[in-house]
RNA sequence: GUGGAAUUAGCUCAGUCGGUUAGAGCAUCAGGUUGUGGUUCUGAGGGUCGUGGGUUCGAUUCCCAUAUUCCACCCCA
């Protein structure tokens, strides 16, 4: 038996009906905040993911889906959607047209790692990007956005929030860090000895608990921003308070890469074991200009669908259409007419094989039909067709002629 | 990439100290005197016990490999 690849699944009826249900929501919540839809390819230069993410860490090498195609392109499948917009507005010059232009977009993301829970190797993502607000009520935005998808959906959450500073005092945060870290002297894990070197504001959300014991007095970046990160992050709280977004601040959220600024954040769910997180995203002022734009403010985020799936509090299913069953081979040619008909405008399914009439109000009720439509040996007599509403448990015998008016 | 656990019916799981017909619940299908569902009762069908090797008279059970899932770590754009 053939299977699918490690870490790649399929999504079938209901779980699809969730999917489907979280992409609608989602999608109508970003409209009504003035979003458009972006579609931009899966496959993608591999240039462009090692420059927006960066050679740093493992990423690019082994974390990646990369391979030389036959044009000898080296290619990516796209591990994260932001790259690809921010190449798509470069690209189509709205960077130099100027204003304001919001994003939205879903679809599958592609890493190669070790799956557990939540963790895949095709995923989904739905997304949103803006380009060209500087303002931090912008920031507050993405965060209310979200807020209102999970709500809608009915997921609970924690919202984790940080300042990531930007270029002004970051780089000196860090150095500062360095140097901290390096005051341990060997007393830190091997780990962290690595992180050291390769993204130092890792070491601060180590598992190690002796390390997490020596960071204690660590600096924290939250305590060393500049004036305008400061006041940024101020009026992000003050705003958050304003329409009672709950969030906790905490310091050792991170993004490793030298784009992102100021404000990151990140929705954690308790419930779905250890990757948590089911959305994150953050001010990312530099990416632009690090991709050959013009340089141009930016914010985002990202949900990961997959990990929400189980979390959605579904509607309740409401009964709807026809179900259509014979009782009597013969019945069979009047049914698919009617049931053309009702096509038309409601949903149809016509059960093929003659059964019983137990047999068609189970099946009625197993699609959650609120009409079983039959024609046995009573109905062919009188050359009509028996109706019941399953929901007010009424029946009727409508006479074929009417049925088809 | 490292370490660990699991894999038996469509689903959730028992079980076999290696032995002849591998079980349950749910689901499916059929019946309950012959045309009334979602909520009853009875019965039936459905499994080369993940895959490939090995040990053995004999393996679903023991050993090895491999695949997948899950857990912890690494990483987390």
């Amino acid at each position: 038996m053939i299977q699918s690849l490690r870490g790649m699944n399929d999504i079938l009826s209901e779980d699809y009906e969730r999917f489907e249900y979280f992409i609608t929501t989602a999608s109508t919540i970003a409209k009504r905040y003035g979003f458009h839809y972006i579609e931009t390819p899966l496959l993608e230069e591999t240039a462009l993911f090692k420059r927006s993410v960066g050679e740093s860490s493992d990423i690019v090498g082994k974390e990646m889906y990369q391979f030389i195609d036959k044009g000898e392109n080296d290619v990516c499948l796209r591990p994260e959607g932001t790259a690809g917009v921010v190449r798509a507005f470069i690209q189509h010059k709205l960077d130099k047209k100027g204003g304001i232009h919001r994003f939205y977009y879903h679809g599958a993301m592609f890493r190669y790692e070790r799956p557990q829970k939540g963790r895949l190797r095709e995923f989904h993502q739905f997304g949103v990007e803006s380009f060209g607000v500087d303002s931090v009520y912008e920031d507050a935005l993405m965060i209310m956005m979200v807020a209102d998808i999970l709500k809608a959906l009915g997921i609970g959450y924690r919202l984790k929030l940080n300042s990531l500073g930007d270029q002004n005092c970051m780089p000196a945060y860090r150095e500062k860090l360095v140097s901290f870290i390096e005051s341990c002297g060997d007393s830190i894990c091997g780990d962290c000895e690595r992180r050291k070197l390769t993204n130092p504001i890792r070491v601060l959300d180590c598992k190690n608990e002796a390390c997490q014991n020596l960071y204690v007095n660590a600096p924290k970046l939250i305590n060393n921003l500049c004036e305008g990160c400061q006041s940024d992050f101020d009026t992000l709280k003050t705003i958050l308070d304003q329409h009672t977004i709950a969030y906790e601040i905490d310091t050792n959220l991170v993004r490793g890469l030298d784009y992102y600024s100021k404000t990151a954040f990140e929705f954690v769910s308790d419930n779905i074991g250890s990757q948590s997180a089911i959305a994150g995203g953050g001010r990312y002022d530099r990416l632009i200009e690090f991709l050959d734009g013009k340089p141009t403010p930016a914010v985002g985020f990202a949900l990961g669908i997959e990990r929400l799936m189980e979390l959605i509090v579904m509607p309740e299913p409401v009964r709807e259409g026809y179900y259509f069953g014979a009782m009597d081979a013969e019945a069979i040619t009047p049914l698919l007419l009617a049931a053309e008909k009702i096509r038309r405008t409601q949903k149809a399914v016509v059960e093929y094989e003659p059964r019983s009439l137990k047999a068609h109000l189970k099946g009625a009720d197993r699609i959650n039909a609120r009409y079983c439509a039959v024609i046995g040996e009573n109905e062919l007599a009188q050359n009509s067709i028996w109706v019941k509403d399953l929901v007010d448990k009424t029946e009727s015998l409508i006479p074929l002629n009417d049925f088809f008016v």
